[in-house]
DNA sequence: CTAAGCCTTCGAGCGCGCTCGAAGGCAAGA
DNA sequence: TCTTGCCTTCGAGCGCGCTCGAAGGCTTAG
């Protein structure tokens, strides 16, 4: 099951995103060994399937220092398992609204190893700060929205 | 659920009183019912200042055909009542998400008159699911970038 | 041997939603 | 009267995140 069925199934759990079978999901998205370490690298086409991005965008993410994909014989880019677990992690914090600016400092980050650390999580918590304030946002704008439906439906 | 509920539910996220928040709280204090509708109209700087969005932005959405505001005698812009609570729902769908070519399409109804308030409705309820989709997905990104910061913090 | 279909690089273009600057009009205070 | 400051229109520019097309190379099927 690629990353983006998982996630797929995650959104049509509408019900909640708190239950026990969400967070099963959830964890299977985060926990590496989805993954298997000792898998063949792939190729760009099927990385992209994957991941739910286009292999256009895969190779813009790279030149934006994002990833760094090894080369096959051939020159073709060989996406491993850890370049995969790279590429998920990219995606979901695109998708949770993390600016490339972000994306790129924090890469940087980890490229230089373990003494970052502490500034990663400054990010990660900066991030969080990022999708509550988004989450409250939408809550209200929701409230307004069903005020409206609710408007149509009846009495104005 | 009109005035009332929103402000309950602004307490309910009360644990952040920043200027970000200000702002959301003033969208949805300034509810229909908040604004009167014999107040005298206000120039352009007022009513940008009002609804947490800047006189250029103004000017665009008129020029996109969103709002069409009366003029004064010395042709600037004089926002009424009615002007204002649109600017207002302008303002609260755009933050929600909605697109400008939604809004547009929304707006050609409105204008249209009350034959129109069954498809209005269906946008609004099209606005809904698009709201509750990208919640579900910030509740999940949420959940992934916790995990992170729960990482850092010691355990891995 | 050829053609399909993937891959490569590079640079340009796009859609969105503003955002800004230029050039000038009007109003009110020192 | 002059200056300050907000207003007008118009069109260009920007930042973001892709998205695409051109021009060509490798590989496999027929």
């Amino acid at each position: 099951m690629s990353t983006e069925a998982l996630i797929e199934q995650l959104l049509s759990d509408a019900a909640d995103v708190s239950g026990d079978s969400a967070v099963a999901t959830l964890h299977a998205l985060l926990d590496d060994s989805t993954i298997e370490d000792d898998a063949a690298p792939i190729g760009i086409a099927e990385a992209a399937d994957l991941v739910g991005l286009t292999p256009h965008t895969l190779r813009y993410y790279e030149q934006q220092g994002l990833t760094r994909p090894g080369r096959d014989a051939s020159g073709y880019r060989a996406y491993s398992a850890a370049d995969l677990r790279r590429l998920v992690f990219l995606a979901r914090m695109r998708l949770s609204g993390m600016p490339m600016r972000e994306l790129r400092r924090y890469i940087g980050l980890v490229e230089q190893g373990d003494a970052t650390t502490g500034e990663r999580r400054a990010i990660m918590i900066e991030q969080r700060e990022r999708i509550r304030r988004r989450v409250r946002e939408l809550n209200l704008a929701l409230a307004a929205t069903e005020y409206k439906i609710r408007t149509y439906g009846g009495h104005p």
